[in-house]
DNA sequence: GTAATAGTGTCTTTCAGACAGTATGAC
DNA sequence: GTCATACTGTCTGAAAGACACTATTAC
């Protein structure tokens, strides 16, 4: 029916076990997809506790952090729309999570979110997908535009082209000029298929998601709700290095975490296959004593 | 009828004229209010299309600048529900704009956004509200917390407590604090009625732009949608001022922007009341250049 | 002892913050 | 000349970035 609305919900929700950060997905079919819901307004109060029963209903899970990222709502995003079905708007939520706990369905799946942006992970040196399959695309795409300053700047800046620095941020940016120059399966026309596709627009709401996320760690201490209370710093440093998909200099980090209030040691110690190391915990207080109490190191 | 969803549009149209920054207002009843739409998917391609075409149709204004900034669904949210009406969901807009011109319509009214935030100006030092009514206040309602630490640590940062320094970019937070301990009119039970109430929960929604935009100029070059192609430093800078709500040191700014690349002289002189002034112009390609090139400084 | 991981010290460069000064116009 | 505003120079201290070093466990 033209005119009509339905509100979903859909929900990135990320944990990260042994440096490799996951997404919970459903797959049901060829493509994964995020585990999505309705809004249901008789139901709920308000929109975040709308999305926090979907998780709990799709996947029984209750996960403690949770923030809107963005609303979503291009005509034909949905191919029930396509069918003469009412527009689908969705509400997409970030949620953070401690551990891959689950309630045992049996088509949901936790993936490693490099799958679907390889481009994105720097730990071990520029990616390889990079200068096989990307700069050279882009290059042409923004040679294309000839004159389009717009273009130009905005390729070199999401993608470090001509001695551009990295943005780890800039997900999103580059996910839709992948999208725009078809080297993604989600584009209507493409000639590449880069990164592992997700259904309908889900892959895009995952690059906003981690893009936030990454923004996020930088100024406010978001990087705690994936970690168990007490933690080592080296454990602390490499769930901060999955996320942004760098590596970070060791000693440098201790620094700025420690010397920065971010955490206290707790006294205790825990062995590993070195040297036992001190356990640490989060520090509360900072978020009163400094502006923007994050992890951003480079 | 339960169970059914209206979807609205808030744009938050904002303007700075002579280091004021105004915001766009429809005043046709006791509290002014956003220009607000409503979205019908029959029309618009996509969300942001429907939000301009909004703005056009309600204001007769053409935005340059329009981002997303957040969709607020609780229940009851606008009074149209209580009377059995749908649920009223609504995508707030930030529109920034360089000059104030209007299509005409009697009502519209641009408003010093500072008196919805008196507490939120500080450029000609320490708010006077803040001391009269509200340190106390919130003191008071973190005292009745008792040992919830979460509020204290809440309460502190937000205002700045105890030593900890004031965040301009906490302005959601603080109203939020003020709407729980009844400080201000839109809160069903209230003691206070600090700065100018707005109609349903568009106070909120401004606080939320207020809050973005302050955050944004600091590593996106969004101020330049505010100013003419062609400004003085002076100009700029009382700009960043009025959004900040703050005193910028001017060697220390004039250094930032010029040292780094955001603005270059075009070479013109502009008449002023002492020296004229050279004028600047943005340049874009700082984009590609830093990984966020705002005009953060303190 | 070696291997492995934990943790410390310090040098250099950059830049924010503060402040004092000079330049160029109107009158 | 004075007044007003535009613009420059430089000192200081904090912190980012890079790197070399020492410590404590298992074996």
């Amino acid at each position: 029916m033209p005119g009509e609305i339905a509100l979903g919900l859909d929900p990135v929700i990320v944990c990260v076990v042994d440096a490799v950060p996951l997404v919970l997905t459903v797959v049901d079919g060829e493509r994964p997809r995020l585990p999505a819901g309705s809004f249901d307004p008789a139901r709920d109060r308000t929109l975040e506790l709308a999305a926090r029963r979907s998780i709990d209903e799709q996947v029984g899970l209750n996960v403690g952090y949770l923030e809107q990222l963005y609303t979503f709502g291009d005509r034909f995003r949905d191919p029930r729309e396509t069918a003469g079905g009412p527009r689908y708007v969705t509400i997409g939520y970030l949620g953070l999570i401690g551990s891959p706990a689950l309630g045992g369905q049996a088509d949901v799946e936790w993936i490693d979110w490099y799958q679907f942006f390889p481009w994105e992970d720097w730990r071990r040196g520029r990616p390889l997908v990079l200068d096989k399959n990307v700069v050279d695309r882009v290059g042409a795409w923004i040679a294309e535009g000839g004159t389009d300053a717009g273009r130009r700047i905005r390729g070199t800046a999401a993608f470090g082209l001509d001695g551009a620095p990295w943005n780890d941020e800039a997900v999103l940016e580059r996910y839709e000029i992948l999208y725009e120059i078809g080297a993604v399966a989600e584009a209507p026309v493409h000639r590449d298929v880069l990164g592992r596709p997700m259904a309908l627009d889900h892959r895009r709401i995952l690059a906003t998601a981690i893009g936030r996320v990454r923004a996020k760690i930088k100024y406010r201490p978001v990087i705690f709700e994936l970690l168990p209370p007490s933690f080592t710093l080296w454990q602390l440093q490499r769930t901060v290095e999955a996320l942004g998909g760098m590596r970070l200099h060791k000693s440098n980090f201790r620094r700025f975490v420690e010397d920065g209030g971010l955490v206290v040691g707790t006294g205790e110690r825990r062995a590993t296959s070195g040297r036992p190391a001190e356990t640490f915990r989060f520090r509360p207080e900072v978020i009163a004593e400094r502006p923007d109490p994050g992890v951003g190191i480079r």
